[in-house]
DNA sequence: CAACTTTGTAAAAGTTTTGACAAATGACAT
DNA sequence: ATGTCATTTGTCAAAACTTTTACAAAGTTG
């Protein structure tokens, strides 16, 4: 029914969320998409025509509302309700995910956390107790889980990620270095967090910056 | 110098640089832009018009030799050099990137890893010691380091960006819930890498998925 | 050598971002 | 209470950028 929103509108809600929080935070009541604009260093037409792919939050003459315009990207980033969650692989990574996504006021809750490793299985993260990856079918049959976050090795995450997808998971948060989106069915969402990749842009950016200032190490 | 070239493009080449590990591990000496094409689900032209912002890698009726094609990719990207590198913050996700930078074979070596929490100072991760925070000038001073990366609260992550730019830093790899390009000068390379972002898209994802097909959920 | 493969690249098509402005609203003076 | 000026959105069209298509030229293979 809904116009298709291009990718690229919806790479920039989430930051427009961030801000908007931090200026609510601040006590901010209203603000214009030239004020924005300044803060975030986009143009004020970028900000005005991604707000209106979804209606029109303002109003001539006096802007957005903060807390309004901020609670209306919650809904459309599904943000306005909870969102349970499990972490498979509990290393220093998974157990950065588990601690964090707690954090995130409201949306994202972590109800599980599961290892292959013995020596991790029963440790506590978070007031969760880190449980066999064995365990997951029954789990899912008897929790409501929306998303799982894979913080795997390459060989073990596509494995995973398919006994996932047949225990009823439709959102995957892959870490590992492969691209799960090209493994599983299409009403599957999956986000890929290649950390490695960037680091390579970095990299390159670094490299390029340097031929561009001359490289003038002090010491 | 050399012209431009395309964010776009850059964004795809650590992509590419994967794929070949895998190919060249496998044993694959050559390979086409049609059969990576496929194998990458990104069109064959993209591919040859990406490398070809970088000079003729392929040749005609015979395609691109896997390992020189790979290596021309590590050179545009900077890892066919040690890159030295700091990480500030020595929580999980600290930790996790520190045991995980020295993975990448010969490019990024973690030398340093720095925390303000005493509790953690002194415990070793992969053969390097936590340091206090404030060692870093002095070890910036007495160290070839290249990139810093920062898991901190944001508040911190500012501040410290500053520090770390004044003592010589020329490339921030940002977890904090900030922008740091924002703070810092033109002549510092930035990635800010928002994990909450990612999974505020994947929900947006899930959420649209789930409309498109319909919200039937086993159990 | 002839048939086949495949690159590199020019041009077309498609997408995204920016610029410009009419219409709406707010704020203030009288 | 009303008019005027300043502000700011929503939106259309232009500009910039990115991706795809198409194909000549070059190289490979048997």
């Amino acid at each position: 029914m809904g116009k298709e929103i291009s990718k690229a509108v919806i790479k920039r809600l989430p930051r427009y969320y961030r801000y908007l929080g931090v200026l609510e935070e601040a006590g901010v009541e209203r603000i214009s998409s030239g004020e924005l604009s300044r803060q975030m260093q986009v143009t004020a037409s970028q900000i005005r025509q991604d707000l209106n792919n979804f209606g029109g939050f303002g109003q001539q003459g006096y802007g957005y509302n903060v807390r309004y315009l901020r609670e209306e990207i919650a809904k459309i980033l599904g943000l306005d309700h909870v969102n349970n969650m499990i972490v498979v692989g509990a290393g220093h990574l998974g157990q950065a995910l588990a601690n964090y996504a707690n954090f995130e006021r409201n949306s994202f809750h972590v109800v599980g956390i599961f290892d292959v490793d013995p020596a991790v299985i029963g440790k506590k993260v978070r007031n969760v107790e880190v449980m066999s990856t064995e365990k997951i079918p029954e789990f899912l049959k008897t929790h409501d889980v929306e998303i799982a976050a894979l913080t795997l090795p390459r060989q073990q995450a596509a494995e995973m990620a398919e006994l996932l997808v047949k225990n009823g998971i439709h959102a995957l948060w892959n870490f590992a270095h492969t691209d799960l989106n090209l493994l599983v069915p299409d009403d599957v969402a999956v986000q890929n967090v290649h950390l490695s990749e960037s680091l390579m842009r970095l990299s390159y950016n670094l490299k390029s910056l340097k031929e561009k200032y001359g490289n003038n190490n002090k010491d």
